[in-house]
DNA sequence: TGATATTAGTTAGGAGTCCTAATTAATATT
DNA sequence: AATATTAATTAGGACTCCTAACTAATATCA
């Protein structure tokens, strides 16, 4: 596809950009893993329990069943269990019993994890820094390019369903062709941008919600 | 900085999209990570072994130090040391005393290492497939930006120095402005373009070892 | 309605990941 | 020669991750 490209330029036909754009995302990957090791372990806690920690606070106060949080980790609910069970003992959240359904629990930030969620919340001030390096366009099409991915990702069962615009019930891609806001939220019955593009949106209701049996993603080609 | 940006188009100023490219790439943190679990399982490792395999295949025959291992995985040397060990056990590497100092460890791939090696380096497949889904110009302002932020975080000491033509000796950055092919690389000799930046290239060296003393950069503002 | 799935979550066992701190051995420094 | 410093290992402990086996509750359907 981009064959006569690598080779537009003299020697450099060694990794296609394709390659390169997969090393580059692992090695944000690493620095990503290592940082939650440091910072999740100046709180005394781990990363995945960080992560949980935070996913609770996304969600509010509802709170999650132990199988939201694992699919929410992309682990088996055996691992969650035993991560969520250490959260309990250390007192950041709470099991209850699910009023719906006996078999399931809820499970809530105590006042000390919310506390706790909220300063480390924080975490990715390490890419924030980084990402504020880009210009104004180059945002707007990294962001374009990783929802792309990330759409693409979901479909093909690699990440969970992650609350985000594109797989919103109340979205509607590309229905104003012509205008800079092509999209609308009928949530908020709004037109808006790709730059206004949400992966964590608070008021949105996500289409399928663990696994796709149905494809949620409107093809537009 | 982009305040009134995020306020530009009608109520959604939730998230920066900042914020959200910090999510995105957490996300697609997530699938790598879940990925390398399932693909490295299937092997008979796991994925800091096949990270191991794949540094070692990528330095070659000279082999690399425990050091050199645990800096590429961003770890302790206790923790590469034991990783090291169970591929050793496995099979699948050597350890030789190096010869120039008898304090260190040259590791090497055994035969079966290399074919492992050879079988598990197609692992981003999975991202290969989703960076397919963007444009050619998508994919050279992601991979832009993707290097402007890896830079970032290797100043501020987050990933190794990875092989890369930025702290390559070899790279003039932006000597030649007018044209688009502005940077050089000394060591094959040739000008090229932002698309062809190298994230692994074969025959660089890099400037710094691990981490930063001077700052290997050309800032260019 | 009662037998039989199916589903939610837990537990047990095992390999591996990560850390800090202590240790051994070799090289550098003074 | 005495004293750092450096490379790697080991020990101990908390956590991550899996599969497989298990309890308990809800659904299904004959």
């Amino acid at each position: 596809m981009s064959e006569d490209n690598a080779r537009s330029s003299g020697d450099f036909d060694r990794e296609s950009i394709e390659q390169q754009i997969s090393i580059g995302l692992s090695k944000v990957s690493l620095a990503l893993k290592s940082q939650s090791w440091q910072t999740a372990g100046q709180h005394g806690i781990s990363p995945t329990q960080g992560q949980i920690l935070a996913l609770l606070q996304a969600k509010g106060s509802d709170g999650l069943r132990l199988s939201e949080v694992a699919a929410g980790l992309a682990v088996t609910p055996a691992t969650a269990s035993d991560a969520v069970r250490v959260l309990d003992l250390k007192g950041l959240v709470q099991k209850t019993r699910s009023s719906e359904d006996a078999r399931a629990i809820a499970i809530v930030l105590t006042p000390e994890g919310q506390k706790l969620a909220d300063r480390t919340s924080c975490w990715s001030d390490l890419l924030l820094g980084t990402v504020g390096e880009l210009s104004e366009l180059e945002q707007t099409v990294f962001l374009g390019g990783l929802i792309k991915m990330i759409r693409k990702l979901q479909e093909s069962g690699q990440i969970p369903i992650a609350r985000m615009c594109v797989t919103c019930r109340f979205f509607q891609p590309n229905i104003y062709p012509q205008s800079d806001r092509p999209h609308h939220c009928d949530f908020v019955d709004v037109p808006f941008g790709d730059r206004n593009l949400q992966l964590e949106c608070h008021d949105q209701i996500a289409r399928a919600t663990t696994t796709i049996d149905r494809v949620p993603v409107p093809k537009k080609r």
